[in-house]
DNA sequence: CTTTGACTTAGAGTATGCTCTAAGTTGCTA
DNA sequence: TAGCAACTTAGAGCATACTCTAAGTCAAAG
């Protein structure tokens, strides 16, 4: 795949992609003879879960630490990357629940 | 109450007390003799509702918004911002939820 | 009366995460 | 083979939300 049908299955922009190439979040692709990057169906899959993990709030980071991990057969770091953002995101779940309550009381008050 | 006083009590950083200002998320309070801001118990209860939203993730743009409704007595105003927050807070509930389930998931994968 | 510490302002700097630009190369299509 | 879209790079610019600095004022304590 070319970056730009990477961009479209993932949701995330080419710049984006490249970025995180630039940051050490993704690693660089193989290319192909004109130089240009030429994506795996296995770095397409990873790409799709750095979205995943981006959009539920996982810090680039972060996702920097469960990527490396990861490629480096890690195992076992990669999995405790992924129980931390578990956790931040029962935190966040709670919180969440905590200001609906206090949104809909303020709402309640105020429309009498 | 000053300004250090509001910043333990709602747990916003005088610094960051005087960006909302400058910002115009909030009002400037009355000064004392000597040129002190002298904040009053109805404004430190808005600093504290603002630090409330803030946590929730309201952008600092839409907690403007009702801030200013409300002082200038547009409560209709000031409920639908607060009834379009309410409905983000539920969108981000779902969106935690399934992002709790993907994570489960994949974490079970990679722990077999 | 001087020192200490909290206050004031304008404005610069930082962190995160993009997003875009410029300048140039390459590859398909008519 | 000309033209156009997509690719490449380094690096600049932007949005959000702080966070800090510099330079100065002011009031209470020792």
């Amino acid at each position: 795949m070319k970056i730009k049908e990477v961009s479209e299955f993932t949701g995330i922009s080419a710049h984006t992609i490249r970025y995180y190439e630039k940051q050490g979040v993704l690693e660089l692709p193989k290319k192909d003879s004109s130089g240009h990057r030429n994506y795996s169906d296995t770095d397409v899959e990873l790409i799709n879960w750095v979205a995943c993990m981006k959009n539920s709030g996982m810090s680039l980071r972060d996702i920097k630490g469960y990527v490396t991990a990861s490629i480096e057969g890690r195992n076992e770091d990669a999995l405790v990357a992924l129980r931390i953002h578990l956790e931040k995101l029962e935190e966040q779940k709670k919180n969440i629940d905590h200001y609906i309550d206090v949104t809909e009381e303020k709402i309640n008050r105020l429309s009498n």
